[in-house]
DNA sequence: ATTCGCAAAGTTTTT
DNA sequence: CTTTGCGAAT
């Protein structure tokens, strides 16, 4: 076979690379070489001849859409095949067909911080009576009742559901409060999408038409709403192929639907069904333990998994008496290791269940002078300062965004208070009018103060003469967004550290702005921006190339994988969680998700707990979970770093569909410990010889740096040694800062645009007014001080 | 209108 | 042990 396509694929991939028309499933084990098998099959399509413009591929996270679109411009050059994540793709056709269901086409996508304040507003607002159910459960039920298709107007709660019976009240007024605002949240996006295609055969029709081919990435995590629109889209031109694993779906608690993938036989009777069981990743050791492990699960596809790859080591499970010496252990077997030059620090990954539990590993690798970096969620983006800032982007984009507006109305502070802004909700909200727009005549709404009037009719005209500058470059834009709210000035003024900080990841936000207009040329692409910023999550910016060692909980592991893996705190009330414990369903999951931690490991695998953990401020005596008795530990190789807790395990019960006693749990008090404040469990190693500690990444800490600076052209842009080169380069001039011109005198730079030599400035003087200089020519000079 | 202090709660989180 | 939110106090 010389076909390059097919090229040392196995027979069952070279099935589903040369399945052209009709349904195809494809049942892609952990480390089978699935997103080959897919990209291989879409560069298969466009060979047949059909238009790249026809293929519509699915993911759910950037980073997989991103890494397909790679690989399939690599192996079809020049082909823009559309590889999307679900919520941009609906984005884009709510954009198009959003009137629909009564969206502009400037709709604002709220994030769910925004959501949720949106919700205690209408609370709040409405004066509704929540009983004892907080705000996130109330939020949960309505995401949950939206992914699962039911609109506001069609809910209805279950008969004795007290909590149906609150969301009945509420989700209509979140709903119209939304609508109001032209603001959709995450999960109106698929929501909004899949009711347009039901209600409007027309478009749905042209819509199936125009994606002839569909392609789902990790089906087995889809919502019913995400089924509804594949589906809807699949009619008249049922080839859609979907790829997943009913072992790694660990969404089930987010709307995912296990029985999309598991009924997707049933719902495409003539479907192809391939099955990928060869792994390619792990040794032998490795997949039989988690072949095993899977096996209790019995809502499940039964999987073959086998490799032709070596037996390896066998997996270790290590018993060490505390949290502590577990991370130190780990911390110094890493550092052997990489002494020895057997590895290096991004071979290695450590997984937990909860991300409490990377503290006592971030103190040791500390101390060892390990290189690590943390997969968390403390992001640049939902930062105070960048939410602020993007507000008034937001603000500008659509005057409707109420959010937005009461986000930054009084940001800086401008005189307006609680009160003053409640009744100005109140009069909006009965009058169905936006916020803002009631602020440019704040004189009509009865029970306001005067200062407030002139306060809010201020507000207004600021943001009005900033919508004049919407087509502006995004960097230039937030330039005048800063200097003329008076933002900037309010965190300089600011004697707090934090607020210096603050400022520096304000500055941070302009080079993402300069980015994002170097990468998109022409006017008017700030609706682009605030989607693209809302659309992304920060760990889309972690670095895979830096060498250091990396720390996520389970379900960020999902997809990756590790030469050397380290799964810890295998407890009982950990993993499974507590949570689970009531559930079948939820244990199932868990074991997935213990599943999916196991099959990332290549080479080795170490699981281990501890005797004594530390959580929450307490130290607590753990109990082994559960799915170590469901492991085949008698091939384990077995450390026991303190003293024996195995005889313990004779009184569990084992085997598939036995559960452990319940008496013991973790978060049981009859097991908490008090007094004893030395564990005892140290572990020594000489730390001198290693490199000097390295300070850890955190995904959220700069983020900006990175972003869209991946690839060498990208790169080559950001020359700027050609051209004539400047007195000064243009590099030294920030946004704020204050110049001297030898004509107009002093003045101060309210906003940058462009690049290079064509980098722009405007000015503004006290006595001259506003004034536009490029900078490699002009005779502006920093002003020190 | 901010600031401070205390109480309460605390999985996972592709977008 | 944290973080977060709310209410009271300046």
């Amino acid at each position: 076979m010389d076909d390059p396509l097919l090229a040392n694929l196995t027979q069952a991939q070279q099935d589903a690379v040369l399945h052209v028309d009709g349904p195809l499933l494809i049942l892609a084990g952990p480390g089978s070489g699935k997103t080959r098998v897919v990209t291989h099959r879409i560069a298969n399509l466009l060979r047949t001849g059909i238009h790249a413009n026809r293929i519509l591929a699915l993911t759910f996270t950037n980073k997989a859409a991103e890494e397909m679109r790679r690989r399939v411009e690599r192996l079809a050059p020049g082909k823009p095949v559309w590889v999307s994540t679900f919520h941009r793709f609906c984005a884009k056709l709510l954009r198009e067909h959003g009137r629909l269901v009564g969206l502009n086409e400037n709709f604002t996508i709220y994030d769910t911080s925004d959501s949720q304040s949106t919700l205690k507003r209408t609370i709040d607002l409405l004066d509704i009576d929540t009983g004892h159910f907080t705000p996130q459960q109330i939020a949960h039920h309505i995401s949950w009742a939206k992914n699962n298709l039911i609109p506001a107007a069609q809910y209805q709660p279950r008969p004795g559901h007290p909590l149906g019976a609150v969301v009945a009240k509420i989700y209509p007024a979140y709903q119209q409060a939304l609508l109001q605002a032209n603001a959709v949240d995450f999960d109106d996006m698929l929501l909004h999408v899949a009711m347009l295609l039901r209600e409007n055969p027309e478009v749905r029709t042209l819509l199936d038409a125009r994606f002839r081919y569909i392609l789902v990435d990790e089906y087995q995590d889809t919502n019913l709403a995400q089924y509804a629109i594949v589906r809807a889209l699949s009619m008249d031109y049922p080839n859609l192929s979907v790829t997943g694993d009913p072992d790694q779906s660990i969404y089930g608690w987010r709307g995912a639907n296990l029985s999309n993938i598991l009924e997707f036989e049933h719902d495409y009777p003539d479907v192809n069904v391939v099955r990928l069981e060869q792994n390619y990743r792990s040794t032998k050791a490795i997949l039989r333990a988690a072949a095993t492990l899977i096996a209790y699960n019995k809502k499940r596809k039964e999987k073959d998994l086998f490799t032709d790859n070596g037996e390896g080591d066998p997996v270790r499970l290590t018993t060490y008496f505390s949290n502590r010496e577990e991370a130190q252990s780990i911390a110094s077997r890493i550092v052997s290791d990489i002494r020895a030059g057997r590895r290096r620090p991004r071979d290695f990954a450590i997984f937990y269940r909860v991300n409490a539990l990377s503290r006592s590993l971030e103190f040791a690798f500390r101390d060892a002078g390990v290189p690590y970096q943390i997969v968390n969620g403390v992001e640049f983006f939902q930062r105070q300062e960048i939410k602020d800032v993007m507000s008034y982007l937001r603000l500008l984009n659509n005057p409707s965004d109420d959010e937005a507006f009461l986000r930054v109305v009084n940001t800086p502070a401008r005189g307006i208070g609680k009160t003053s802004l409640k009744r100005l909700a109140e009069h909006a909200r009965s009058h169905r009018v936006p916020m803002l727009a009631l602020a440019g005549r704040a004189e009509t709404v009865e029970g306001l103060g005067k200062k407030p009037v002139a306060a809010l009719r201020e507000f207004a005209i600021l943001i009005d003469r900033l919508s004049q500058l919407t087509l502006k470059p995004v960097e230039e834009l937030l330039g005048h967004v800063l200097s003329e709210s008076g933002y900037q000035a309010h965190l300089q003024a600011s004697d707090e550290a934090a607020d210096e900080e603050r400022l520096a990841n304000v500055e941070e936000l302009l080079t993402v702005a300069r980015d994002f207009d170097e990468r998109t040329p022409g006017e008017g692409h700030l609706e682009e921006f605030l989607e693209e910023i809302c659309l992304v999550n920060d760990t889309d910016f972690l670095d895979g190339e830096e060498d250091r060692v990396t720390l996520m909980t389970l379900h960020a592991s999902k997809g990756l994988e590790f030469p050397v893996v380290f799964l810890t705190a295998v407890e009982h009330g950990l993993l499974p969680h507590e949570r689970s414990r009531e559930h079948p369903d939820e244990l199932e999951e868990e074991r997935r998700l213990m599943f999916v931690g196991m099959t990332r490991a290549q080479e080795e695998l170490n699981l281990s707990m501890a005797r004594y953990r530390e959580f929450r401020g307490q130290r607590r005596l753990t109990v082994p979970s559960q799915f170590l008795m469901e492991l085949p530990v008698a091939e384990f190789e077995r450390n026991e770093a303190a003293e024996n807790v195995w005889h313990d395990f004779a009184e569990y019960p084992a085997g598939p569909g036995s559960s452990t006693s319940d008496d013991h749990h973790f978060g049981d008090d009859s097991h908490a410990e008090q007094g004893t404040d030395d564990d005892g469990g140290d572990i020594s190693f000489d730390v001198d010889s290693f490199d000097a500690p390295t300070a850890p990444t955190k995904s959220a800490a700069a983020p900006a740096p990175n972003y869209a600076l991946q690839t060498a052209a990208q790169l080559a842009g950001h020359d700027r040694s050609q051209g004539a080169p400047p007195a000064v380069s243009p590099d030294v001039f920030h946004q704020g800062m204050v110049v001297r011109h030898p004509e107009y005198g002093v003045g101060k730079i309210l906003a940058l645009s462009g690049a290079g030599v064509k980098r722009m400035a405007t000015v503004s003087f006290p006595t001259h007014g506003q004034k536009k200089f490029m900078l490699a020519v002009s005779p502006l000079r920093p002003v020190k001080g």
